[in-house]
DNA sequence: TTGACATAATACCTTTTGGTACTGTAATTT
DNA sequence: AAATTACAGTACCAAAAGGTATTATGTCAA
């Protein structure tokens, strides 16, 4: 069983938050890159691109291979796995309601009223 | 189109990032609660769960519909779907590679070997 | 060795989180 | 109507976590 208690997920939806690690997903989805590779497309140090690999990392979004002198980060499937198999407990959810909401949108359009509830002292 | 560019996931992805809120989600997906109500399953203050579920409502992941005093919280599937969505362009990845994978361990079974794949990657 | 790249430790600042206390509002009671 | 009770929201504060830059150290190739 490679998926995760609801616990483990913690580190995965943490390297999530930061919209820099996620335009890194994006950049690494193209072409396996090393870190110097990376900074070239952000405007800040090395050091932060490196803290932002190692949290991706430890998120089990990507992983690093050694290569000569050089590490080559790849994108990894699992980190990613297991999230979309976290939310996928609500897709059920959202399905039914925006199916429900959308018919009712339907509904008012026909009927032509959607005036406020009145409301008395 | 209502989905949003990935710059307006960030609040929704903040809000997934903390564990107690994914609690909170996980709650309103069986019932609409109050928030008194939602404070009886954790042991936090009101203060700090009506702050959670204000960045829950900023990544459009719940809504509140005032009801007399009270004020229910519901799940909303919107917030939920644009991150299923920015998944979603990784899903031809995860699904090569996985694919991948389970194909060579399907390919082993067949064979009548159960070992494990070979480290690969 | 030097030069180029990678990692580690530290410091500074911002954001986040949770607490207490106070305020606001709706329903209830007298 | 006024006072009381119940539920919710806001403001302020302290502690903790997160992000970045700087500096220093380590590693590898020529």
């Amino acid at each position: 069983m490679d998926t995760a208690n609801h616990n483990d997920l913690q580190p995965t939806f943490r390297a999530l938050a930061d919209p820099t690690r996620r335009e890194i997903l994006l950049l690494l989805s193209q072409q396996d890159m090393s870190i110097g590779e990376v900074c070239e497309h952000f405007e800040v140090t090395r050091a932060a691109v490196k803290k932002h690999l190692t949290i991706l990392e430890e998120g089990s979004l990507i992983t690093v291979r050694t290569h000569g002198r050089e590490r080559i980060n790849h994108l990894a499937p699992s980190g990613l796995k297991q999230v979309s198999d976290w939310m996928s407990y609500f897709d059920q959810f959202w399905t039914e309601r925006l199916g429900r909401l959308q018919q009712a949108i339907e509904r008012n359009n026909v009927a032509g009223k959607s005036k406020k509830n009145t409301k008395g002292s």
